[in-house]
DNA sequence: TCAGTCATGGCACGTCGTGTCATGACTATC
DNA sequence: GATAGTCATGACACGACGTGCCATGACTGA
């Protein structure tokens, strides 16, 4: 390249995301996404595995993150304890990366494509795998395990749900606090 | 046609699920499934939507069971105690229509293919939001109605992959409740 | 200067999924 | 029975997706 660009990444997800609500999922072919960002259609899919991926770029660290952080916990908490007391931190340092804005703008994309949904769903369920197997290393039974990382995305999920619809306010780990506190109350009920 | 034969989509099912099994999911091509079937592309395009919906015909119905089930259920009973008290036997109407066999070879062939658990994802998805619906057509607030559904569904998730698991026994209906009571007892620690 | 590496372009190709029209079997009605 | 309508299927063309392969040009290090 002579002259330097933002990344090409970077012009892509722009561009994409820009057409995605412009026009739709569906309708935004990939020439089109690559036409706006002045790259050609085989470099887009070298740089995403497939069309809906330039909207997921950078999360497939989410489970090392959740590995690190599970081991870095004191070993002493149980599982249940290591959700109320150290998710909302963690979910924190994971969803806060990009601004709001972006962050609001993406989820209406998501939102207006059953594919799209289907995939956020994907990256659920890879975090909750981590989880589960974080807690079993830990020492949990199996189905200890997996239902305290169910659980605990399940609370995530709803909570980032919550803040983007309150426009980022209250901020994420108080809202993951809340919503944790409105599942064991009804749990409890 | 000149002589009777099984259904269409019987046939397409069987023939795919065979396939998938035999050669994986990406290297199953729709000629190959409509040849072994005795059919033509275009006649599979017309029973399922895309390739993966063949593993999935007829959970469309799903949520009309899931609301004419909790329009029908007593209206006294809070969301907690209707997921306690019918959930259960509502999951088995479900989950329970085709033969362990042919569920047990399902799961295997979505488990190896990440697009067919996304898939299973958003069924479990819309069973959330029908569900989320009914309890709020019952007059729960927002949130809660929310975390019922999720909570519901998550309990029936891990219930059906253990019920699996166990080839079937103990029977889809008692382990929902141990699912259940396992999970109460997780989050009331 | 030369060799190696890396991102990109360009092209061919197989597969997916849809629109459209034609055909043939079954059904109802007269 | 003859006729018209409905329904499932076949056949074909086509656009979009995603991949394999090779060429090119920029940067890097000896």
């Amino acid at each position: 390249m002579s002259r330097w660009q933002p990344g090409a990444r970077e012009r892509l997800e722009r561009a994409a995301l820009d057409l995605f609500l412009e026009q739709g999922f569906t309708e935004t072919t990939v020439p089109q996404i690559t036409a706006r960002a002045g790259l050609t259609t085989r470099t887009f899919f070298r740089h995403f595995a497939d069309k809906r991926e330039v909207l997921f770029a950078g999360e497939e660290m989410v489970p090392e993150l959740v590995a690190r952080f599970m081991a870095e916990a004191p070993p002493s908490l149980g599982p249940m304890e290591l959700i109320t007391e150290g998710l909302a931190p963690a979910v924190a340092e994971i969803f806060e990366g990009r601004g709001l804005d972006y962050l609001l703008r993406r989820r209406a994309a998501i939102d207006a494509e059953p594919a799209l949904h289907e995939r956020e769903l994907r990256k659920f369920a890879l975090m909750s795998a981590a989880l589960e197997r974080g807690f079993r290393d830990r020492g949990a039974d199996d189905l200890t395990a997996r239902l305290a990382a169910e659980i605990a995305v399940t609370a995530v999920r709803i909570a980032v749900t919550r803040w983007l619809d309150q426009q980022g306010d209250p901020d994420l780990p108080a809202t993951v606090n809340q919503t944790l506190a409105a599942m064991r109350r009804l749990t409890s009920t």
